[in-house]
DNA sequence: AGCCAGGGTCTGC
DNA sequence: GCAGACCATGGC
Protein backbone atom coordinates (compact mmCIF):
# COMPACT_ATOMS: atom_id res chain seq x y z
CA UNK A 1 0.00 0.00 0.00
CA UNK A 2 1.68 3.43 -1.10
CA UNK A 3 0.91 6.41 0.95
CA UNK A 4 1.33 10.09 -0.15
CA UNK A 5 0.87 13.02 1.78
CA UNK A 6 -0.37 16.16 -0.16
CA UNK A 7 -1.19 19.24 1.74
CA UNK A 8 -3.90 18.03 3.97
CA UNK A 9 -4.41 15.23 2.20
CA UNK A 10 -3.18 11.79 2.58
CA UNK A 11 -3.76 9.37 -0.34
CA UNK A 12 -3.57 5.62 -0.76
CA UNK A 13 -2.48 4.52 -4.28
CA UNK A 14 -3.62 1.23 -6.19
CA UNK A 15 -6.25 0.58 -3.72
CA UNK A 16 -7.94 -2.74 -5.45
CA UNK A 17 -11.12 -4.78 -4.94
CA UNK A 18 -12.72 -1.10 -3.28
CA UNK A 19 -15.61 0.44 -3.91
CA UNK A 20 -15.80 3.33 -0.65
CA UNK A 21 -19.32 4.20 -1.72
CA UNK A 22 -21.02 1.09 -1.89
CA UNK A 23 -19.12 -0.35 1.72
CA UNK A 24 -20.41 2.37 3.75
CA UNK A 25 -23.75 3.36 2.40
CA UNK A 26 -25.10 -0.43 1.57
CA UNK A 27 -26.59 -0.69 4.92
CA UNK A 28 -23.58 -1.64 7.70
CA UNK A 29 -23.12 1.56 8.26
CA UNK A 30 -25.61 4.62 9.04
CA UNK A 31 -23.81 7.70 9.69
CA UNK A 32 -22.37 8.11 5.97
CA UNK A 33 -23.63 10.52 3.55
CA UNK A 34 -22.40 12.07 -0.02
CA UNK A 35 -21.60 15.64 -0.14
CA UNK A 36 -22.25 18.09 -3.32
CA UNK A 37 -19.05 16.85 -4.95
CA UNK A 38 -18.97 13.75 -4.43
CA UNK A 39 -16.80 13.20 -0.96
CA UNK A 40 -18.11 10.89 1.39
CA UNK A 41 -18.40 11.92 5.35
CA UNK A 42 -19.47 10.59 8.46
CA UNK A 43 -18.15 10.93 11.97
CA UNK A 44 -16.02 8.00 12.99
CA UNK A 45 -14.64 7.06 16.46
CA UNK A 46 -15.58 10.70 17.73
CA UNK A 47 -13.93 12.31 14.48
CA UNK A 48 -14.92 13.65 11.32
CA UNK A 49 -14.08 11.13 8.41
CA UNK A 50 -13.88 12.70 4.89
CA UNK A 51 -12.77 10.25 2.33
CA UNK A 52 -13.13 10.78 -1.70
CA UNK A 53 -12.40 7.90 -4.01
CA UNK A 54 -11.18 7.99 -8.01
CA UNK A 55 -10.09 5.45 -9.83
CA UNK A 56 -7.35 3.43 -8.18
CA UNK A 57 -6.65 5.91 -5.04
CA UNK A 58 -8.47 6.94 -1.71
CA UNK A 59 -7.84 10.55 -0.67
CA UNK A 60 -8.49 11.10 3.22
CA UNK A 61 -8.88 14.89 4.19
CA UNK A 62 -7.27 16.23 6.63
CA UNK A 63 -6.29 13.41 8.60
CA UNK A 64 -2.45 12.55 9.10
CA UNK A 65 -0.25 9.23 8.42
CA UNK A 66 -0.32 8.05 12.03
CA UNK A 67 -4.06 8.34 12.36
CA UNK A 68 -4.58 6.28 8.87
CA UNK A 69 -2.37 3.40 10.10
CA UNK A 70 -3.67 3.62 13.59
CA UNK A 71 -7.54 3.83 12.47
CA UNK A 72 -8.98 4.84 9.14
CA UNK A 73 -6.97 1.73 7.48
CA UNK A 74 -8.01 -1.07 9.90
CA UNK A 75 -11.78 0.52 9.69
CA UNK A 76 -11.78 -0.17 5.63
CA UNK A 77 -10.20 -3.50 6.27
CA UNK A 78 -7.43 -2.61 3.80
CA UNK A 79 -4.96 -5.02 5.13
CA UNK A 80 -7.43 -7.53 4.01
CA UNK A 81 -7.54 -9.46 0.62
CA UNK A 82 -10.59 -9.20 -0.81
CA UNK A 83 -9.91 -10.26 -4.29
CA UNK A 84 -8.79 -13.68 -2.77
CA UNK A 85 -11.91 -13.76 -1.26
CA UNK A 86 -14.05 -12.93 -4.44
CA UNK A 87 -12.65 -15.57 -5.91
CA UNK A 88 -13.48 -18.09 -3.85
CA UNK A 89 -16.70 -17.05 -3.33
CA UNK A 90 -17.01 -17.30 -7.71
CA UNK A 91 -17.10 -20.94 -7.67
CA UNK A 92 -20.94 -20.53 -6.66
CA UNK A 93 -22.83 -19.31 -10.34
CA UNK A 94 -24.71 -16.62 -7.98
CA UNK A 95 -22.49 -15.33 -5.39
CA UNK A 96 -19.85 -14.82 -9.02
CA UNK A 97 -22.83 -12.49 -10.23
CA UNK A 98 -23.20 -10.90 -6.84
CA UNK A 99 -19.69 -10.14 -6.71
CA UNK A 100 -18.99 -9.08 -10.12
CA UNK A 101 -22.30 -6.87 -10.19
CA UNK A 102 -21.50 -5.32 -7.28
CA UNK A 103 -17.46 -5.18 -6.55
CA UNK A 104 -15.98 -3.60 -3.91
CA UNK A 105 -17.79 -4.48 -0.73
CA UNK A 106 -15.60 -4.30 2.37
CA UNK A 107 -16.69 -5.10 5.89
CA UNK A 108 -16.16 -2.47 7.91
CA UNK A 109 -14.49 -2.44 11.56
CA UNK A 110 -17.21 -0.70 13.03
CA UNK A 111 -17.25 0.32 17.18
CA UNK A 112 -19.15 -2.11 19.02
CA UNK A 113 -21.26 -0.39 21.28
CA UNK A 114 -22.33 2.20 18.29
CA UNK A 115 -22.91 -1.10 15.89
CA UNK A 116 -25.17 -3.25 19.08
CA UNK A 117 -27.15 0.39 19.42
CA UNK A 118 -27.42 1.09 15.73
CA UNK A 119 -28.62 -2.46 14.40
CA UNK A 120 -30.96 -2.80 17.34
CA UNK A 121 -32.42 0.50 16.20
CA UNK A 122 -32.82 -1.27 12.56
CA UNK A 123 -35.27 -3.96 13.49
CA UNK A 124 -38.24 -4.52 11.43
CA UNK A 125 -37.26 -0.72 9.89
CA UNK A 126 -35.72 0.15 6.71
CA UNK A 127 -32.31 1.71 6.38
CA UNK A 128 -33.36 5.73 5.98
CA UNK A 129 -35.44 6.05 8.63
CA UNK A 130 -32.34 3.99 10.86
CA UNK A 131 -29.84 6.65 9.20
CA UNK A 132 -32.49 9.64 11.02
CA UNK A 133 -33.31 8.02 14.05
CA UNK A 134 -29.71 7.17 14.72
CA UNK A 135 -28.59 11.00 13.11
CA UNK A 136 -31.17 12.15 16.08
CA UNK A 137 -29.71 10.05 18.81
CA UNK A 138 -26.38 12.01 18.40
CA UNK A 139 -27.59 15.07 17.64
CA UNK A 140 -29.17 15.07 21.06
CA UNK A 141 -26.86 12.79 23.22
CA UNK A 142 -23.34 13.02 21.44
CA UNK A 143 -20.98 15.39 21.74
CA UNK A 144 -20.66 18.44 19.51
CA UNK A 145 -17.44 17.90 17.24
CA UNK A 146 -18.15 21.06 15.05
CA UNK A 147 -21.16 22.08 13.11
CA UNK A 148 -23.81 19.64 12.17
CA UNK A 149 -21.59 16.98 13.57
CA UNK A 150 -22.05 14.65 16.85
CA UNK A 151 -20.49 12.13 18.21
CA UNK A 152 -21.78 8.63 18.79
CA UNK A 153 -23.43 8.98 22.57
CA UNK A 154 -21.68 6.68 25.09
CA UNK A 155 -23.45 3.78 26.94
CA UNK A 156 -23.15 5.48 30.14
CA UNK A 157 -24.69 8.76 28.64
CA UNK A 158 -27.65 6.58 27.13
CA UNK A 159 -28.23 4.49 30.62
CA UNK A 160 -28.53 8.03 32.45
CA UNK A 161 -31.68 8.73 30.47
CA UNK A 162 -35.34 8.19 31.22
CA UNK A 163 -37.33 6.09 28.55
CA UNK A 164 -39.37 9.56 28.35
CA UNK A 165 -36.10 11.11 27.42
CA UNK A 166 -35.12 8.69 24.30
CA UNK A 167 -38.69 9.57 22.88
CA UNK A 168 -37.60 12.41 20.98
CA UNK A 169 -35.72 10.62 18.73
CA UNK A 170 -39.43 8.77 17.46
CA UNK A 171 -37.42 5.11 17.59
CA UNK A 172 -40.76 3.88 18.71
CA UNK A 173 -41.19 0.51 20.62
CA UNK A 174 -36.97 0.30 20.28
CA UNK A 175 -36.42 2.78 22.88
CA UNK A 176 -36.83 0.62 25.79
CA UNK A 177 -34.24 -1.98 23.73
CA UNK A 178 -32.02 0.98 23.28
CA UNK A 179 -31.99 1.84 27.48
CA UNK A 180 -31.74 -1.74 28.63
CA UNK A 181 -29.16 -2.33 25.74
CA UNK A 182 -27.07 0.65 27.41
CA UNK A 183 -27.61 -0.17 31.21
CA UNK A 184 -26.29 -3.43 30.63
CA UNK A 185 -22.74 -2.09 29.06
CA UNK A 186 -22.72 0.62 31.14
CA UNK A 187 -23.23 -1.18 34.49
CA UNK A 188 -20.81 -3.86 33.09
CA UNK A 189 -23.33 -6.64 33.04
CA UNK A 190 -22.28 -7.52 29.61
CA UNK A 191 -18.87 -6.05 28.56
CA UNK A 192 -18.45 -5.89 24.92
CA UNK A 193 -14.59 -6.63 25.04
CA UNK A 194 -14.64 -9.73 26.73
CA UNK A 195 -17.15 -10.80 23.94
CA UNK A 196 -14.06 -9.89 21.08
CA UNK A 197 -12.55 -13.39 22.11
CA UNK A 198 -15.73 -14.99 22.29
CA UNK A 199 -16.61 -17.89 19.37
CA UNK A 200 -19.56 -16.50 17.43
CA UNK A 201 -22.28 -19.27 19.31
CA UNK A 202 -21.40 -17.63 22.59
CA UNK A 203 -21.24 -13.79 21.08
CA UNK A 204 -24.50 -14.45 19.76
CA UNK A 205 -25.87 -15.82 23.13
CA UNK A 206 -24.24 -13.42 25.11
CA UNK A 207 -26.17 -10.29 22.87
CA UNK A 208 -29.20 -11.76 23.61
CA UNK A 209 -29.23 -10.99 26.87
CA UNK A 210 -30.00 -7.63 26.27
CA UNK A 211 -33.79 -6.86 25.57
CA UNK A 212 -34.88 -6.31 21.67
CA UNK A 213 -31.35 -8.51 20.45
CA UNK A 214 -32.77 -11.60 18.34
CA UNK A 215 -30.46 -14.12 16.05
CA UNK A 216 -30.83 -11.33 13.21
CA UNK A 217 -29.26 -8.31 15.46
CA UNK A 218 -27.11 -10.41 17.27
CA UNK A 219 -25.71 -11.59 13.86
CA UNK A 220 -25.32 -8.53 12.53
CA UNK A 221 -23.44 -6.96 15.83
CA UNK A 222 -21.38 -10.17 15.52
CA UNK A 223 -20.26 -9.25 11.90
CA UNK A 224 -20.20 -5.40 11.83
CA UNK A 225 -19.20 -5.19 15.34
CA UNK A 226 -16.81 -7.55 15.96
CA UNK A 227 -15.72 -8.57 12.46
CA UNK A 228 -16.62 -12.18 13.01
CA UNK A 229 -17.18 -13.12 9.78
CA UNK A 230 -18.85 -16.07 9.98
CA UNK A 231 -21.69 -14.77 11.59
CA UNK A 232 -25.03 -14.85 8.86
CA UNK A 233 -27.77 -12.15 9.54
CA UNK A 234 -31.05 -12.83 7.72
CA UNK A 235 -33.30 -10.51 7.33
CA UNK A 236 -36.13 -10.38 4.68
CA UNK A 237 -34.22 -9.71 1.90
CA UNK A 238 -31.73 -12.28 2.45
CA UNK A 239 -34.39 -14.98 3.41
CA UNK A 240 -35.89 -14.45 -0.31
CA UNK A 241 -32.40 -15.22 -1.62
CA UNK A 242 -32.66 -18.35 0.76
CA UNK A 243 -35.77 -19.55 -0.42
CA UNK A 244 -35.35 -18.38 -4.23
CA UNK A 245 -31.63 -19.50 -4.35
CA UNK A 246 -30.06 -21.79 -1.58
CA UNK A 247 -33.38 -23.70 -0.33
CA UNK A 248 -30.72 -26.46 0.93
CA UNK A 249 -28.50 -24.19 2.73
CA UNK A 250 -25.05 -21.79 1.96
CA UNK A 251 -22.68 -23.23 -0.84
CA UNK A 252 -19.76 -24.47 0.16
CA UNK A 253 -17.34 -21.88 -0.89
CA UNK A 254 -18.66 -19.44 1.80
CA UNK A 255 -17.98 -21.55 5.06
CA UNK A 256 -15.97 -19.31 7.19
CA UNK A 257 -16.88 -16.20 5.32
CA UNK A 258 -20.54 -16.38 5.45
CA UNK A 259 -20.98 -13.18 6.35
CA UNK A 260 -18.99 -11.48 3.79
CA UNK A 261 -20.97 -13.49 1.19
CA UNK A 262 -24.17 -12.35 2.71
CA UNK A 263 -23.67 -9.03 2.75
CA UNK A 264 -22.55 -8.89 -1.13
CA UNK A 265 -26.03 -11.03 -1.48
CA UNK A 266 -28.32 -8.59 0.42
CA UNK A 267 -26.78 -5.45 -1.94
CA UNK A 268 -27.28 -7.74 -4.96
CA UNK A 269 -31.31 -8.78 -3.92
CA UNK A 270 -31.83 -5.60 -3.01
CA UNK A 271 -30.34 -3.47 -5.91
CA UNK A 272 -29.25 -5.87 -9.02
CA UNK A 273 -31.55 -5.34 -12.00
CA UNK A 274 -31.63 -9.29 -12.60
CA UNK A 275 -34.45 -8.65 -9.47
CA UNK A 276 -35.93 -5.48 -10.95
CA UNK A 277 -39.01 -7.14 -12.82
CA UNK A 278 -42.24 -8.38 -10.55
CA UNK A 279 -41.12 -10.17 -7.20
C1' DA B 1 -55.72 2.69 3.18
C1' DG B 2 -52.70 -0.84 3.59
C1' DC B 3 -48.14 -2.77 3.16
C1' DC B 4 -43.36 -2.83 4.09
C1' DA B 5 -38.90 -2.05 6.40
C1' DG B 6 -31.32 -5.24 7.96
C1' DG B 7 -37.14 -8.26 14.05
C1' DG B 8 -38.25 -9.35 18.74
C1' DT B 9 -41.36 -10.35 22.54
C1' DC B 10 -45.14 -12.37 24.46
C1' DT B 11 -48.99 -15.34 24.56
C1' DG B 12 -51.46 -19.50 23.65
C1' DC B 13 -51.53 -23.99 21.90
C1' DG C 1 -41.26 -25.74 19.87
C1' DC C 2 -44.08 -22.88 16.91
C1' DA C 3 -47.58 -19.81 14.83
C1' DG C 4 -49.81 -15.32 15.37
C1' DA C 5 -50.78 -10.80 17.41
C1' DC C 6 -48.57 -6.81 18.57
C1' DC C 7 -45.21 -3.34 18.72
C1' DA C 8 -44.07 2.83 16.60
C1' DT C 9 -42.95 5.25 12.65
C1' DG C 10 -42.65 7.01 8.00
C1' DG C 11 -42.42 6.25 2.92
C1' DC C 12 -44.82 4.71 -0.85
Amino acid sequence: MKIEIKSEDLIVKDIKCFDLKTTVLCGQAFRWSETADGIMQAVVKGEILSVQQTKNELIFKNTSKEKFESEWCEYFDLNTNYHEICQTLKSDVHLKNATEEFYGIRILKQDKWETLCSFIISQNNNIPRIMKIINSLCENFGEKIADGAYSFPTAEKIASLTLDEIGIIKSGFRGKYILDAAQKIASGEIDLNEIENMNLQETEQTLMKIKGVGPKVAACVALFGFYKVDAFPIDVWVKKIMSELYPDGLPACTKGIEGIAQQYLFHWRRNSVCFDVGE
